[in-house]
DNA sequence: GCTAATAGTTAACAAAGTTAACTACTTTTA
DNA sequence: TAAAAGTAGTTAACTTTGTTAACTATTAGC
C-alpha cells in the first residue's frame, strides 16, 4: 500500500467502524435491524426470492429461512410460490411492510441529510459518484 | 430529501450492504470479526480502556468484557491496572496480536487496492479526502 | 426414468449482543 | 470525615442471529 491508499484506508476503517457504532441495535416498530434491512431489501427488489436475499446479504439459506418465517408470520411480507419453478417463492413487501420502511428512522437517512449539510452541492454529487464508481466496480468481483 | 440526497443515500445503503456483506464472518487465525476489530482498535489505541473500546464499538460493558477476557486468555492483549485509578484498566496488544493484524486478509485492504486500481490518483486522494471530512462531521455529534 | 442439482426447511449449536445484579474503587456532599 | 452516589468492570441468565448437517420437494441432465 502507497500513502494513498494507506489514507484511504485509514478513513475507510473509520468508516466501518460509524457504520457498525451507529446500526440500529434493538428493535424498531418491532423490527430488529436484521428484519428492517431484509424488507428494505425486498422493498427495493420486488419479487425477489429467498436465495438472491440470501447472496445480497451473504447469510446461509437457514439463516434467511427464519428471518423470512418471522416476516411471513408478521404480515410484513408476502410470498407467492413461482408458477415456472414450485421450488421457488417470489416475495412482496406487505402495505404494513412498507409502512415500517418508509417511516422508521433510518441512520442512513440522518447521514445523508449530515453529509449534504456538511459538502457544497457539488462535493455531495462527486463523492456519490467516486463511491458509484467503485461500488460498480465491486460488483464485478 | 432532494434528488441529490437520494442518489447519496442510494449509493450509501449500498456502501453499507457491500460492508456487511463482505465482513469476515467465520474465523481468521482462530480470532472471529469481533476479536480482530477489538485488536485492531487497542494496536490504533494504546492503552486504552474498556470502558473506551465499548464505546468505540457501542456495545454494552458485559459485551466487550467478554471480549476482552477472550483475548487476555489467549494472549493477544495484556492489561495493566491504572495507578491514578485502579478500577482501570489499561489495555495493549501484544507482539501476538500484532501479528495478527498486521498479517491477516484484511477485506479494507483489499477494497483499498481494487478501489486504487477503479480510480485516477486525483480522484482516489479527492475521495479520501471527502470521505475524511463528513466522518470529521460526524464524529461532532 | 434414474441421477444430480437446486430452493428452501428443520434441528442443534455457537457467537455475541442484551439487561440485571453484583464487586471494588473513587468522588461528592452533608 | 463518614455516608451516599457514581463509575469501571464482572458474572449470570437470556435473546438474536449466525452456522453446519440432514432433510423434503422439485427440476434438469443424460
Amino acid at each position: 500500500m502507497d500513502q494513498d491508499q494507506r489514507e484511504f484506508y485509514n478513513v475507510f476503517t473509520d468508516l466501518q467502524c460509524f457504520i457498525l457504532a451507529n446500526m440500529q441495535k434493538g428493535d424498531i416498530n418491532g423490527v430488529t435491524a436484521t428484519h428492517y434491512n431484509i424488507i428494505e431489501y425486498v422493498y427495493r427488489h420486488d419479487k425477489c426470492t429467498g436465495k438472491q436475499v440470501a447472496k445480497a446479504f451473504s447469510i446461509s439459506p437457514p439463516a434467511i429461512s427464519r428471518q423470512l418465517k418471522f416476516l411471513l408470520g408478521n404480515g410484513l411480507i408476502e410470498q407467492e410460490q413461482s408458477l415456472a419453478d414450485r421450488r421457488v417463492f417470489h416475495l412482496i413487501v406487505t402495505d404494513k411492510g412498507r409502512f415500517i420502511v418508509d417511516n422508521s428512522e433510518n441512520f442512513r437517512e440522518t447521514v445523508a441529510q449530515k453529509v449534504s449539510k456538511t459538502l457544497t452541492k457539488t462535493e455531495l454529487k462527486s463523492l456519490t459518484s467516486l463511491l458509484a464508481k467503485i461500488m460498480h466496480n465491486m460488483d464485478e468481483h
